[in-house]
DNA sequence: TGAAAACCTACTAAAACTATAGGGTAAATA
DNA sequence: TATTTACCCTATAGTTTTAGTAGGTTTTCA
């Protein structure tokens, strides 16, 4: 299951990629908008801002605003940064990569075959998905 | 991240898979061979029965057996049975389908939107991959 | 200088997961 | 009839994750 920091970042996102303009957008803002906590949407923000598409202006007037174009930012990133790896067991990971205590053999390793599969499904969709994509109405997709 | 119960059960799966035969293997062979609790199998083991994959014996001479050939053997029935609904949010599930309670419109959702295409492909993956898939070298698969 | 807003740390309540344990019942075999 | 093994139920303890809450610090603007 999706964690809610997850759906909350992916509507905070979204929400800030409608926008008109790149002004900053306040979290109380957001958070107001989006029906979320907004002490749980501050940290959550925090840690998108590390992505590196996400920009922050303290102060009044502050708030937080996308850094590029919806179309240059991708799923891949933005699911790291908020559910963490993408691969379901870390012996599939490919930025969290860490060996199974209790599995002698991946190579004969029945979960670690299935996983790679589901591993590279999704990571297919995420690195062909930007935030573009979640906002936009395309009739016919992919 | 993967449950427990999803890697013992596919263990277990691919196990019985390996055999020659398909007579019953008991329980505690499987849990010993795997390293897995006897108790914990146990329940795992049941609840993979009711996928109509998997046969039981009582008694002496007793155990579990695949009732058909692992090539007939979807993983997304067997991943249904262990880790439940493929979708990652409710509102996308195609068996467990639920309209999220703070989602005005999921036409308009952007976490829909993503998730959507996640499941797709997971499905497309959980459809086209069977239990020989898991334990027979393949060079060039799919 | 004061207000507004992001930033940061720490804490917490509840839920889920993992694994074990115990107990008993039902069915099959010898 | 005795043994073996699956079936089924409950409970529990420990750990981890989730979804926040609380409170203070820093930066920026007017």
């Amino acid at each position: 299951m999706l964690s809610k920091k997850t759906k909350y970042g992916l509507k905070a996102l979204a929400f800030l990629a409608n926008q008109n303009d790149r002004h900053p957008i306040a979290i109380a803002e957001i958070a107001d908008h989006e029906n979320i906590s907004q002490k749980f949407l501050e940290s959550i923000l925090l840690s998108l801002r590390r992505t590196g598409y996400l920009g922050s202006k303290k102060g009044k007037g502050g708030g937080y605003y996308l850094i590029k174009d919806p179309s240059e930012i991708p799923m891949t990133t933005v699911m790291r940064a908020l559910e963490g790896p993408i691969a379901m067991v870390s012996c599939v990971s490919l930025n969290f990569y860490e060996k199974c205590e209790d599995c002698p053999d991946e190579q004969s390793c029945a979960v670690h075959k299935l996983m790679l599969k589901v591993r590279d499904s999704a990571l297919d969709v995420y690195r062909n998905t930007t935030l573009a994509d979640l906002i936009i109405q395309v009739p016919y997709s992919q």
